[in-house]
DNA sequence: GATTTCACGTA
DNA sequence: CGTACGTGAAATCC
């Protein structure tokens, strides 16, 4: 392995037998994987490596928490705390500079100094960074393999060498952008906002209204204008107000106002001007693991897209979007990490909820809400009834669920599938800990899928992690190559992350010009 | 000026 | 009284 550290044009390297001053030549033309203080560094360079060490990224996956700067990483394989963050004042403090000189990276006391990066040497660094990777894997083996049948390198490397290739993937998802048709973009917006100044959009509500003295934003001022017109609610969510449609015409007004407005807002004009670049792509900034359970997550709003809006997103000439849905991959999760056998069996075939259907002697809308009931921790409703006829049929599944709650009440941190430590923290919510070991994991596979799926890659890139989704945009004479790859990158994924236990995953694929074209 | 509440889109 | 996320407007806090 060769680990990299870049600072303005200097560029450090070390392979275990000595570190020197390199050039971007050497690391672009290496066979080996490289280690990185953090992927995010690739921003700097021309290339894109094919695989990478991320230690930020690890780091994150074996202690959790939200630091991940070079000097918390080396205090967490050190077992020691993490030193207060760096301080561009404190380097400018004489008395700290007299007590520590910055000479060496490494402190007296055995801490990575925080400011490191700006004073060491960066061959130094690199060696360090070396010496992390080592110890990170070391502690990765540490934990025990969870597959009941290993059929390749430990479980939790493959989920180290995942998650950092989605980190790195953030990087080029940054970069890249996802193709955006401004022209089409700019008309739809213009026809779901209704009018480009506020009042205007407002007037036909507040007509109905028969005053102006309401302020359609402010929903304490909406409530007790409903009042008036004899509607009283809790609240104004819209689910809400949905009952109550025909009691008023003002009702349906104001709820075709809301979505005219949500748009507006949040998905209007000033959206493509901060959003979409001179060259026509949109971009956001990307996380590879955010929130409690280390999903990926976006801004730019790039996440919650409405439906309507999505037509917008479409090929550049010459390409293909090319799209692949897990299909209801959180209950196949479940049956793999949980090990139930029973489940699992459900979980080989193409529709999971058809045989849990027939063993809980239900119809199949009923065993779907007792499979998310069980994993969300629903708990009310007609839930509850279903739920205990999937204790009785699939009890390992369940008394895996069940423990994690337990272990989230409690305040007992819990780790997921590939390794990933979920801190539950002292506010202990059980629920959140039921869910997050599924949904935790399921974000882990899709990352090892993206990853696989990235290497395969020819000329197209992943233009977007939508969680259970992969948007591709790739030259159409590579579209069959995608399609295909995007399939076998599940099968070996699958392979090997859940292996022995029965599971199948299934992906719908489909060529597409617009993101809102229908599947199949 | 920063934080909280309400609301709402997606998975 | 199912989980997670990001976003914006207004109210609220200081």
């Amino acid at each position: 392995m060769l680990a990299v550290v870049l600072r303005g044009s200097e560029i450090g390297l070390a392979d275990g037998r000595r570190c020197w001053l390199g050039t971007l030549d050497e690391v672009a033309t290496s066979t080996e994987r490289l280690v990185l203080w953090s992927a995010a560094v690739t921003r700097l360079l021309p290339l894109r490596p094919r695989q990478v060490w991320d230690l930020a990224a690890v780091h994150k996956v074996l202690y959790g928490g939200r630091r991940d700067d070079p000097a918390a990483v080396w205090a967490a394989v050190h077992d020691r705390p993490a030193p207060a963050r760096s301080d561009d004042f404190a380097l400018l403090d004489s008395t700290l500079a007299a007590v520590e000189p910055y000479t060496t990276p490494v402190r007296s006391d055995g801490s990575l100094h925080p400011d490191a990066w700006r004073f060491a040497a960066v061959e130094e660094l690199a060696a360090l960074a070396l010496e992390v990777q080592a110890q990170q894997q070391a502690a990765l083996l540490e934990l025990p393999d969870p597959r009941p049948v290993p059929t390749g390198p430990h479980l939790r490397l493959v989920t180290a060498w995942a998650e950092s290739a989605a980190a790195l993937l953030c990087t080029e998802l940054e970069a890249d952008g996802l193709p955006f048709d401004r022209a089409a973009g700019t008309d739809l917006v213009g026809r779901l906002i209704q009018a480009d100044d506020r009042a205007t959009r407002d007037a036909p509500v507040l007509a109905l209204f028969r005053t102006d003295d309401v302020d359609l934003r402010n929903p304490a001022s909406v409530r007790e204008a409903l009042l008036r017109r004899g509607i009283e609610v809790p609240d104004t969510r819209s689910w809400r107000l949905e009952a109550f449609r025909t009691a008023h015409p003002v009702v349906d007004a104001l709820l075709a106002w809301r979505k005219a407005e949500r748009v507006a807002t949040t998905y209007g004009y000033d959206w493509i001007a901060a959003h979409v670049g001179a060259d026509d792509r949109l971009r956001g900034e990307w996380s590879a693991a955010d929130g409690g359970a280390g999903r990926m997550t976006a801004s730019a709003g790039l996440h919650s897209l409405p439906a309507e809006l999505r037509s917008v997103i479409a090929a550049e000439p010459g390409h293909v979007l090319v799209r692949a849905d897990l299909g209801q991959v959180e209950p196949r999760v479940l049956a793999a990490v949980s090990g139930d056998r029973g489940f699992a069996q459900a979980a080989a075939q193409d529709d999971l909820y058809t045989p849990v259907a027939a063993m809980l002697g239900v119809d199949r809308p009923t065993a779907k809400v007792a499979v998310l009931a069980a994993m969300y921790g629903q708990t009310s409703g007609a839930a509850g009834q279903a739920l205990k006829q999937m204790e009785q049929t699939y009890p390992t599944a369940l008394a895996f669920l069940r423990a994690a709650e337990e272990a989230g009440r409690v305040g007992t941190d819990v780790r997921t599938h590939g390794g990933r430590l979920v801190p539950v923290g002292s506010g202990g919510v059980g629920r959140f800990a039921r869910n997050a070991v599924v949904q935790g994991a399921a974000a882990e596979l899709f990352k090892a899928w993206a990853a696989a799926v990235r290497n395969g890659l020819g000329r197209g890139r992943i233009v977007l992690c939508l969680h259970d989704e992969l948007l591709l945009h790739v030259p159409v004479e590579e579209s069959e190559d995608a399609v295909r790859l995007l399939r076998s990158a599940l099968e070996s994924t699958a392979a090997h992350w859940a292996s022995g236990s029965g599971v199948r995953f299934v992906v719908d694929v489909a060529v597409v010009q617009r993101w809102s074209e229908a599947k199949g």
